[in-house]
DNA sequence: AATACAGTTCCAAATAATGGAATACGTTAT
DNA sequence: ATAACGTATTCCATTATTTGGAACTGTATT
């Protein structure tokens, strides 16, 4: 497990939590111990501390999985978070323009997060992936939100990234990345060319959140044989209104004052 | 606020993030102090940890609103629970059935939070409500689930029950409920008779989820004007049945062994 | 019964948290 | 300009919590 930063206890609580969290099944003691690299006795006080605050729950087996509680703050700040309430309902004009996939996403580090998403069919888990986090160099709405970014962070960002090649199209390094990202100011919108996902395109546009200094972006996704690069294109114009668009709604109504993402 | 247990130093942290959280908008640090009652310079450190874990965020005009790492926990912590999986399919089933919203709550203190929904209308918010909480005593499921409990531990929690009146027929005190309660323990089944909402019934069963020592319920919600309770009591068996069967296939599945809620 | 393994408890030492007071910052009033 | 105010931040000696190795308990396994 990475090593934690300056946080102290809860430094360490999270990183424990966060260890039974993206394990795939319930965790026993031991495995804990092991991912974790804690001293026997203070894992221990600490998975006591995560189970009494509901972090944790501890099964009949004594293994530990997540809790509910993460799930009801997470309900909490989703539902009062204004930024993706105002961009909802471009979001949705989005969707009925194009018919495909429409996402909100939130930059974090390297990652891209998703917010929000309209989709048609309805065969959906959660709010299919809402809360799931992407990397940003390989994504549409991440490589948008980047281009966002002054050089000084941009660097910062991009050598804590992984260039991990996930199709043949996938960005191997900074260099071609940076260049793109060149081109994306320029246009203003940014592509995803199967470079995530095999089979799975998209075009994006970037957000500035007034009030927060978070970058964000809205995408259209398809799969390639249903959405060409050219179909991409024409909608660009489109990404880039609704973008723009749910910026100005924003600087409006979240402003200096109440209310924010 | 509440005070904190013998959680210790994480146990202040989660208070903080709690009240950042449950407020209605980005939070000062006064705002915050006032809210916590923590001394000024412990809550700046736990703010600075807290905002340092992308638990809070600090926007430009200083004031803290809640991080996307909540979102991002709570979603791997959703998509890897392996007992909402194995009930999604018997929710659809009985969503075809029936026609209207079913829900999958399971149970936590007081309150049944909600951890999956299957419902026709696409106009959702969120997967419309994945993570909220709401009491039990006042809610199909959660009365379903309190009908679990042993008599120790349901003491122990309507001992802690507010009895908010939501509405003329929600219940005003824990005699009536426990009342109810040998009902449901004798039909099997549970119903909301438009006590939490006005005009918004449902019908509910309970369901033990093994390896966790979890309480939990699934339930067939309507408006009033459609869903009479002449129609609730015709679906009440398919509910049982339902329940039943998630009950069933998560002992196969989840066993003591791996994998679980 | 003996052995191995997993989880829990203990406690002196180390460390991080504490919290009151002083300081810096930004804003509005004089 | 300058003063006055409200707010956020930093400081640091004191204190309480965390730390972590080791001993202990309980439960399977041979």
């Amino acid at each position: 497990m990475r090593a934690e930063a300056g946080t102290g206890t809860l430094g360490k609580a999270m990183a424990v939590l966060e260890a039974v969290v993206t394990a795939d099944g319930p965790q026993r003691f031991t495995d804990i111990l092991a991912r974790s690299g804690q001293p026997r006795g203070t894992l221990h006080r600490l998975l006591s501390h995560l189970v009494e605050e509901g972090l944790l729950v501890q099964r009949r087996d004594l293994s530990y999985e997540p809790g509910l509680r993460l799930l009801t703050l997470a309900y909490r700040s989703w539902s009062a978070n204004r930024f993706r309430d105002i961009a909802e309902p471009h979001l949705r004009r989005l969707h009925e323009l194009t018919g495909e996939t429409v996402h909100l996403g939130i930059l974090r580090e390297t990652e891209i997060v998703y917010v929000d998403k309209v989709e048609s069919r309805q065969t959906v888990r959660m709010s299919s992936q809402i809360g799931k986090a992407s990397p940003a160099y390989c994504t549409g709405i991440g490589k948008a939100a980047l281009s966002l970014l002054g050089p000084a962070e941009l660097e910062r960002i991009l050598a804590r990234t992984e260039f991990h090649v996930f199709t043949p199209h996938t960005h191997r390094s900074a260099a071609t990345l940076l260049a793109e990202i060149e081109d994306i100011r320029r246009d203003g919108h940014a592509f995803d060319r199967e470079e995530h996902e095999a089979e799975i395109r998209c075009v994006a546009a970037p957000i500035l959140i007034p009030g927060s200094e978070l970058a964000a972006g809205l995408s259209v996704t398809g799969p390639a044989y249903r959405v060409t690069m050219e179909q991409l294109s024409a909608w660009a114009a489109a990404v880039r209104a609704a973008a723009q668009a749910v910026g100005e709604d924003a600087a409006i109504r979240l402003g200096p004052g109440r209310g924010g993402p």
